[in-house]
RNA sequence: GCCGCCUUAGCUCAGUUGGUUAGAGCGCUAGAUUGUGGAUCUAGAGGUCCCCGGUUCGAGCCCGGGAGGUGGUACCA
């Protein structure tokens, strides 16, 4: 027993951000996860796994100029006063990785990776501080192949995931093409820098606040509902017609529209034609753009992308509790960075990489299949009538474990019959099993299957009538025990 | 980080101009019912009114500060 006082006793809590996944949802978790290694590995990708965390340098974390690590992730020191950081994403270990064992490599090479990953930011509704991914990098591959088949992959696992084509969209851009842009409005130069930078942050953020908003943005800044002020990129008129034109193009032929706002540029000239490339590349594959989309209108904040960048878009619409419609948006992305590994060796390695939100994905998935019946994915409880016969209960526990069937038996105080059937529907058991003296005497068991009768109990209202009529019980040979608790699953699974 | 809102039983929430013993529904426990989940009825347990300070004869309520939560916004590899 404690002797601390009542006031001196942690309350049991969570840091924010953070959550316990239970049963259902870790069960779905793990299936999602499996269909997606599936395919992954069908693509030829190696799994690998690194730690969780490691030594801040080579996460590249270190706030500029200072020794102290960036605020957005979790840090510790070690013994020797080394900082070390939680991994906030699965593509910095990688570049890592590489780097240390690059001799001994296959180039180019491919590895898939599943884990949690930590930001220490303010948490959102659907936005923790752990959270997991599963991602799929190529490296040391320049070819824009290898970016094309990172397109393929992730509408092949959306759609393994059950995502039916026309629910979602795999886009691709080039950020070549907004260097191009960068050039054409004549912000070139490091000195505007910092004007660009909030220029593609107003980019990224055209489908929440739309064409208008994002225009104020880039010319003289936005105040927010809350008051809060925006500083824009103070760019001239002319210059947002010239980058709007870009992001605004609905639909059609957005290549040809490119090529004409991109002339002289070369790099946008170059961006445009690996955004060709890669398009005949997937549309020969058979993608067409219902799959995989050709869309300027990518940005992705990430500094560190240098050609093309994917993002994968939920597109169906799902009403809330309230009725309101929901857009789950981008479940996963990515893009090449070819500057990755030469942090660490100085040597050019081009990469290409794409990554899952899981979570994210999953409580899209949710919100799809939610008119669907949960299956009771509970054991079969073996229930105790008479409890000197206990070794023949468990004796049928065992039996059912044996071919395979979950199944245990109940192990609370059996002195309550009623208890014992409140526990299993509490357990989402699919069915219980029955073996008071009457059965024993005749060589029979009774099964009672849960599901049935809370429908059937739905109907009754007198409590004599539910006692007399026992509903969706069936009493069987005890010898049949397996093959008809195989019938009651049947009926409640898939 | 900035702005707004919120914090009373396990959960969702009432609580009058500042007044005695702070309530409801749901949930929980036990019983009505000794071999049957549900429904119904009965009884019971459960509270630092977020924390600290102030005003007052008196604070769940008013004032100041803090913490936590939540929504918007900013940042987001």
């Amino acid at each position: 027993m404690s002797k601390q006082k009542k006031d001196q006793r942690p309350t049991p809590r969570l840091p924010r951000g953070l959550r316990d996944i239970e049963a259902t949802e870790l069960r779905q978790q793990q299936a999602m996860l499996s269909k997606i290694r599936e395919v992954y590995e069908r693509y030829g990708f190696e799994p690998l796994e690194t730690p969780v965390f490691e030594y801040t340098d080579a996460l590249g974390k270190f706030l500029p100029d200072q020794d102290r690590p960036n605020a957005g992730v979790f840090s510790l020191q070690d013994e020797d006063e080394q900082w070390m950081s939680l991994r906030y994403d699965l593509t910095a270990p990688l570049a890592r990785y590489v780097a240390q064992h690059f001799q001994f490599l296959p180039k180019p090479f491919r590895r898939y990776a599943v884990g949690s990953v930590f930001r220490n930011e303010k948490p959102g509704p659907g936005r923790f501080r752990q959270f997991t991914q599963f991602d799929a990098d190529t490296v040391g591959a320049e070819s824009v192949a290898a970016d094309a088949e990172m397109l393929m992959l992730a509408a092949d696992t959306l759609e393994a995931l059950g995502i039916k084509r026309g629910d979602y969209v795999v886009k691709v851009s080039n950020r070549k093409i907004l260097d191009g842009l960068r050039e054409i409005v004549g912000l070139s130069g490091d000195d505007n820098d910092a004007r660009w930078l909030i220029a593609m942050r107003a980019l990224d953020k055209l489908d929440r606040l739309g064409p208008a908003g994002v225009r104020e943005l880039l010319g003289k800044g936005r105040k927010d509902e809350s008051g809060d002020f925006t500083t824009g990129a103070e760019l001239e008129a002319s210059a947002i017609d010239t980058i709007m034109s870009v992001f605004e193009t609905a639909s059609g032929d957005k290549l040809e529209k490119l090529e004409k706002t991109l002339e002289g540029s070369a790099a946008g000239a170059a961006g445009r034609d690996e955004l060709q490339q890669i398009s005949d590349l997937v549309r020969g594959a058979g993608y067409g753009p219902e799959r995989i989309s050709i869309d300027p209108s990518v940005v992705r904040g990430l500094e560190y992308y240098t050609g093309p960048v994917f993002e994968a878009e939920l597109t169906f619409e799902v009403k809330d509790e309230k009725g309101n419609p929901v857009r789950f948006g981008s479940v996963g992305g990515g893009g090449r960075y070819d500057d990755l590994v030469s942090r660490f060796t100085g040597q050019k390695v081009p990469a290409t990489g794409f990554s899952i939100g899981v979570s994210r994905l999953q409580a899209a998935l949710l919100a799809l299949h939610k008119d669907k019946e949960a299956a009771p994915d509970g054991p079969v409880i073996v229930t105790v009538m008479e409890k000197e016969r206990l070794p023949d209960y468990q004796k049928m526990v065992q039996d059912l474990r044996a071919a395979g069937i979950r199944a245990e038996l109940y192990l609370g105080n059996p002195k309550k019959f009623g208890k014992q059937l409140e526990y299993a529907d509490k357990r989402n058991s699919p069915c219980v099993v029955i073996q008071g003296s009457d059965e024993h005497a005749a060589g029979n068991v009774t099964l009672k299957d849960l599901v049935e009768g809370a429908k059937a109990a739905a109907a009754i209202k007198d409590n004599k009538e539910w006692k007399e009529q026992r509903p969706a019980q069936v009493t069987v040979p005890a010898t049949d025990l397996i093959s008809e608790v195989r019938k009651i699953l049947a009926r409640h699974t898939g």
